[in-house]
DNA sequence: AATGAATGAGGATTCATTCAT
DNA sequence: TATGAATGAATCCTCATTCAT
């Protein structure tokens, strides 16, 4: 429930959003997006329906802000743990890809909205949003590909946000493959199946680890 | 249009079936699956719509054996390609990569399929479609897998079926980045945001190939 | 047509309730339920269909409370010839019967609604409607049967919720048989099928007198 | 399975007839009408769907033929106990209300179907098929009737077939009564609900006796 | 700013029945 | 007579979003 009435000044404006968000993020850990309604969403934060979107233009524009805070909190921690890495001269790759790795096994809801990024969050807002976070994105791209190259010194300049984006790519692609519909689980329990149980952070931290490897070996990335 | 009234034998049947998928993938390669409706299948089909349910239980059923389809034919070229790259004692890293790259990039609406795979084609289908599906999919996989051994001699036996599948990983996510929404795509003509315009063949073979080249260089991918 | 713009005040909500139940009445006079459409109550409401949904959970609950009020009236009014038939000493068993014979008379939309309780409006329903209903039938099971009880000096004391039960199902069995399909009036048409033909209202003054002689001189209905 | 591949004589077509009446006759006991789907009808008799058809017209002809056959068993049985009533000087009106209620409690099937008479089994048929059900049910209904005019003396000639035909009306209502929805019955468990747990076959037996002491003890029924 | 009543688009699916074979 | 492929009508309900109050 609300500790306002009314959000008049812009610091309760700011509560009041973080509130709705707090419940939306709630929500998103326990069931999948397409279960969370509007409805809920305002119940739980004890607003109306229509207070909501006075703060979020549309259901996406909620979630995608939600996924927006989980990131900014993600990259934040990486970037401590890089720097960490980079100053005990422990910036291998193994290390690195252990940090993501388990900097992600950590977050699941995280990685779960990712994963419908493109093909939900970003299919029903306003230029403005999808603008402010794309601006967010590049931002942290930009700084922890900083990082990533002063871990990684095979990594040439401007590198390291590219395979950040790889990393995102695979984040994604591997999340689908970890997580399927419970019929489809079923079927894997066939024998002979086993290829297809996915570990997402293990097989996450293998591929982006041969990943970093790969552009080591070879020099280039491009 | 049918060019038969009933599908009384086997044969008959399996042409009718055949149509409706043809009509279903003509309808994929134009629009995203969301505004694929069964009515406009059965219309395009000239088929009743109980008579798609004859063929097909669910919409997602349909869709998937569309997907179905087309990878065992997307497997196929690959193969082909593959054994003669491993005749001509072409197998290199790149080659295998331009193999697997080009043959996506002659399939653009089947990539955007197996990039719905998980969260929309497996979703309202039957443990028996689910299971068949799969049998395919590890069939195709152990299959090329081998060929992709035979090819790149440092993998190691059975490691060519996983490294198949963490290409499928990389193709849902890079589709995913690839194909932004209108709204997306307009926020990225911004300044600074050309990171994100990501080319999707291009950058599957530069990916995919350091993927390879870690595995050579790491000598494993556990 | 509903008079107000947005019922906001519980006044108005109640307003707005009753000119949809109004209109689901008035359709249920003229039409079998099967042909009672959401859409057109809607429609003829002025309203549009999920603003039906805001008040009525599901067409069953809509009809179910329909059956509800003139049930209610229904009872009202044979509260007050019963009381009227205490107070002139003239409750007969004949008398009796003829009240209710004559109310039922005025009221074969709402015989109609009540043959089709159990098998339809009972059918897809949430709890609380049920238990709603079923309260008010409690209700005036209880208070008609107390008057029954005043003016048939020979049923016991809470024999008359009983009897009125008896007369439900009495109802309900010979609607059935007085409102046979058009394809069977037809057959019926035949000679020697005199029998069949059932005028509801004359059957059930006769039939409902009978039962009421019968405990009269057995003494007991159990 | 059918033991004959075709049925070309009378004989033969009528055994096949019997097949598919007693598959829908032991469907008919286990699951509500509503449920039962001519395809499994057809799939359990080892028939093809069409050929249900060539048996009967619709859905509900079939299921009206299910209840022919079973009223008529259901009348032979009353018939042969009136009888021996009769003989052994037993025909007390509560002796003939037990003889019914015994008789309907042993087809508890049979008085779901005829609770759906006139709503559903009597809906979608041809006249030929009305007419005959109506003239099956005259015959019994004129035979029984006299059976009961000869054990309960003070019922006047042709009166007894009336009689039936009020017993009918009761055991409709009574079986609505008696079988609720599972919600409702599930309100029902509420306190004070009591009333509306009808016994069938007991509150079959109290009200069909009292209604006959009525017809007694006033002489006339009409 | 907050409310919550009103809106209305939107589409898969079943199954009794028909009829070509 | 038997088959089973083909038909297609028929409609409920959800829920994101708007906007009058």
């Amino acid at each position: 429930m609300p500790t306002l009435r009314r959000a008049v000044r812009y610091e309760q404006k700011q509560q009041r959003r973080q509130a709705i968000l707090d419940v939306a993020w709630e929500m998103a850990q326990h069931q999948p997006h397409a279960a969370i309604t509007m409805n809920d969403v305002a119940d739980r934060a004890g607003l109306a329906k229509g207070t909501i979107y006075l703060y979020f233009r549309t259901k996406e524009e909620l979630l995608l802000a939600v996924l927006e805070q989980q990131l900014r909190a993600w990259f934040d921690e990486v970037d401590v743990q890089l720097q960490q890495a980079q100053d005990s001269h422990a910036g291998s790759i193994t290390h690195v890809a252990q940090i993501i790795c388990a900097s992600l096994e950590a977050r699941p809801a995280m990685a779960r909205l990712l994963a419908i990024l493109h093909s939900v969050l970003e299919q029903n807002i306003e230029l403005e949003a999808a603008v402010r976070f794309k601006q967010m994105l590049l931002k942290h791209l930009t700084r922890t590909g900083a990082l990533l190259e002063a871990c990684l010194s095979f990594l040439q300049p401007g590198q390291g946000a590219h395979v950040f984006l790889q990393a995102q790519a695979l984040i994604i692609g591997l999340q689908h493959l970890a997580d399927p519909s419970p019929i489809v689980r079923q079927a894997l329990a066939e024998p002979g199946m086993d290829i297809f149980e996915v570990d997402f952070a293990r097989e996450f931290a293998t591929t982006f680890a041969a990943l970093l490897y790969g552009i080591e070996a070879k020099g280039s990335n491009e």
